[in-house]
DNA sequence: GAATGTGTGTCTATCCA
DNA sequence: GTGGAC
DNA sequence: GGTTTATACACACATT
């Protein structure tokens, strides 16, 4: 189908049916005793009026409800009700403290708990629906993992090491495992100082160290940028992971809090984008035409309208428009044309004088855009395809 | 190593036309080349650029590589197929070309800077989102970002990492053109091993719409030809009836996007609009027709002030001031 | 939305009869 | 408890 | 006669 995206909007409405559900019951009753019929009318009224109000109301709330935990999403406000899950290993490294005073300067809640995954970020959001204080909060589908200078080179290592297929942990193993203890989130990692590693590198010998297996077991020498540019791209094309690699602690603080920024925001323009007409994004797309109270600028409000159609010029627009200054005369023109072909083809024949004096040529709006706007005005089918060749 | 035909920047550039008539075709293991298609702006800045660097440093590092006038995107890949030349012909039959599934958006600071301030930046992500490849890359070159450009760092940061989070996209962090080149490079020889021991299917965009099963890690994967990735890039989509009428509505001050999808929900076509103004007894009904219209949010009211203005457009049965 | 600031208009709330 | 406010 | 208070709050639109 077309790149339309009239797509899914939200239908919410749950108060019509309820409120003519309760306006039903109106017959009117014959008059065979006053009292006792005075008496149900008067009931028939209250439980009305009490079945309106109850439904009013509760409608109302819900409203509300709904619109605050949309106001939640704001970007303004968004970060108010979100935290940010600090696992203490973060904090345990030398200058993991910034992270956690970074996260704190913003104006999110940051508490520090074990995570399933060590040194580790992630996210909660408040429900809103919580009407008992606190407490229930949906986790973000989004996890930061800090990966630890040495176990990042160890693993870059291994996996230049193709020929040793043992137990060596990759970026990629890594990131299975991750993701195995977080179902369903996207995992992000974050290096930092793997420059001044590089740098140490250089200057200082290299720390030839008997080749323990798991983690602490520091330097490997030899390793290149471009075995580090290697093994990232291993990362992406078979996990679509990425690694962001930071200079210094200072730039992985800020990295966490822009991270937590787009975290918090990305809901609400997710949500945008899909309720949202694609064509106001494209690049020749121009705002509004502004109209005084008693219609002035209508006029050319019209004819944007019918530039609207593709492959329509302004000039073409222009002489349709002369023809037929607003849409209800084009309306009542079609309604005066008894066939179907004559209907089609009422624009067809207008003159559009392209070009100026004399490199002028007159050519006319034609039977294809004729039908296209045809359809258009009449037609009752808001799937029609107007380009379709029927 | 093996220099492509197109790799000289004086060769032809022509785009391959076969396979859009073509209903379906497959490369199967060891027939097929991996090449990197390099968009004709990012080479042809003028002699007076440095453009050429691109691609010396790629013909340095013996990358196969095509200059093409690309509709999307500043890089991408093709599987080429392997032809051989046909007895007594001067010119081998015409390589068809399947793109692979991932495409590299390249952005200098000012550029993203740039495209951000007039809005181009969300059109481009837009059209990377559903252009058909599942894998668009942001390519992002921070030469000394402690320049002065005409937005703040903090921002530029901000936005990278939106792509990121919020839009899904692998975002490559670059620090001159020469990483550029080389993460082209490795991207380029890891995506041919890749790549080289699957079966390549044909495939058109509205069969990858309905249903992408085939993920990078299956022996066989369905791919989009050049030719149609290209052309669909800059081709006209089909408009609708209620498309139109939504575009119509907003042309006026004050109905934006929220607005006319809530007229919309009322009267989706302009016929029924009409229908429904032809149906009010008095004026006055048809100013109020659309005011109690709910829109946005949560059911915000149009308005009396845009009712009035809009029953003036469609009910005016003399000419428009 | 990049981020922030500016003006149109509704909306929610009172007070009071 | 409704509805207007100049 | 036929519009209407007063404030807050959005939204559409315009700028560094």
């Amino acid at each position: 189908r077309p790149t339309v995206c009239v797509s899914d909007r939200l239908v919410q409405n749950g108060s019509c049916e309820a409120v003519e559900e309760s306006l039903k019951p109106l017959p009117l009753q014959r008059k065979t005793k006053c009292s006792q019929e005075e008496l149900g009318k008067a009931q028939q009224r209250t439980n009305e009026r009490e079945t309106q109000k109850m439904l009013q109301q509760q409608e109302r709330e819900r409203r509300k409800a709904l619109a605050n935990r949309w106001k939640a999403q704001r970007p303004e406000e968004c970060l108010k009700h979100i935290q940010a899950v600090l696992d203490p290993g973060l904090l345990q490294i030398e200058g993991g403290g910034l992270v956690l005073t970074a996260l704190q300067a913003m104006e999110c809640s940051c508490v520090i708990e074990n995570q399933a995954v060590p040194c580790s970020i992630t996210w909660r959001r408040k429900t809103g629906l919580g009407q008992a204080e606190e407490d229930n909060w949906t986790e973000e589908p989004n996890l930061l993992v800090l990966v630890l200078l040495e176990e990042f080179v160890a693993m870059i290592h291994n996996y230049k090491q193709v020929s040793m297929e043992g137990p060596n942990e990759t970026l990629q193993s890594f990131a299975a495992n991750v993701m195995k203890k977080t179902p369903g989130k996207t995992l992000a990692l974050a290096v930092v100082e793997l420059e001044k590693y590089f740098r140490l590198e250089c200057c200082c010998l290299p720390t030839v160290n008997s080749h323990g297996n798991r983690g602490k077991a520091n330097t490997v020498p030899n390793l290149s940028r471009l075995d580090v540019e290697e093994g990232l791209v291993a990362l992406q094309l078979q996990t679509g992971i990425q690694v962001r690699l930071l200079e210094s602690w200072k730039e992985f603080a800020d990295f966490a809090s822009t991270f937590t920024k787009a975290v918090a925001e990305a809901p609400f323009k997710r949500e945008r984008d899909k309720t949202s007409f694609s064509f106001c994004l494209e690049g020749d797309w121009i705002g509004g035409m502004k109209v005084d109270r008693f219609g002035k600028g209508l006029l050319q409000v019209w004819k944007r309208q019918i530039q609207q159609f593709n492959r329509v010029s302004l000039e073409t627009a222009n002489a349709i428009v002369a023809k037929y200054p607003s849409p209800l005369l084009l309306k009542q023109a079609y309604d005066t044309r008894p066939s179907r072909q004559e209907r089609h083809n009422l624009l067809a024949e207008i003159p559009v004088r392209r070009g100026d004096g004399v490199t002028a040529t007159t050519r006319r709006v034609g039977p294809e855009l004729s039908k296209r706007i045809y359809l258009q005005m009449t037609s009752h089918n808001p799937d029609l395809s107007l380009d379709a060749t029927g | 190593q093996s220099s492509d035909r197109d790799a000289s920047p004086r060769s032809s550039c022509r785009e391959p036309r076969a396979g859009l008539l073509k209903p379906q075709f497959s490369f199967h293991p060891g027939n097929f080349d991996v090449i990197l298609c390099v968009d004709f702006i990012e080479t042809t800045g003028g002699p007076t650029s440095r453009k050429q660097d691109l691609v010396s440093e790629l013909q340095r590092h013996n990358v196969p590589f095509s200059i093409r006038k690309l509709h999307i995107g500043d890089f991408l890949w093709v599987a080429r197929e392997k032809v051989l030349p046909a007895a007594g012909q001067p010119q081998p039959p015409a390589a068809r070309e399947l793109v692979l599934d991932y495409v590299v958006e390249r952005k200098r600071m000012p550029d993203l800077c740039s495209s951000i301030i007039d809005g181009r930046f969300r059109e481009q992500k837009f059209r990377l989102r559903q252009c058909g490849i599942s894998h668009p890359i942001y390519l992002v070159e921070e030469s000394g970002s402690a320049q002065h450009l005409s937005l703040p760092e903090k921002t530029l940061q901000q936005a990278m990492t939106n792509t990121q989070v919020v839009d899904g996209f692998f975002v490559k962090r670059t620090r001159d053109l020469r990483e550029s080149a080389a993460y082209l490079t490795l991207m380029t020889r890891q995506l041919t091993r890749l790549y080289e021991d699957k079966t390549l299917l044909s495939c058109t965009k509205e069969e990858l719409e309905q249903e992408r099963p085939l993920q990078p890690s299956a022996g066989s994967c369905r791919l989009l030809t050049f030719a149609e990735f290209n052309e669909g890039a800059v081709k006209n989509k089909a408009q609708t009836v209620s498309e139109v009428f939504a575009r119509q509505l907003m042309q006026i001050s004050g109905i934006s996007g929220d607005k006319a999808a809530a007229i919309l929900e009322r009267y989706k076509t302009p016929a029924s609009l009409l229908a429904a103004y032809a149906s009010c007894p008095t004026p006055r009904c048809q100013e109020q027709l659309l005011s109690d219209v709910k829109c946005g949010k949560l059911q915000r009211n149009l308005g009396p002030a845009l009712s009035k203005t809009l029953a003036q457009l469609y009910c005016t049965s003399g000419p428009l001031p």
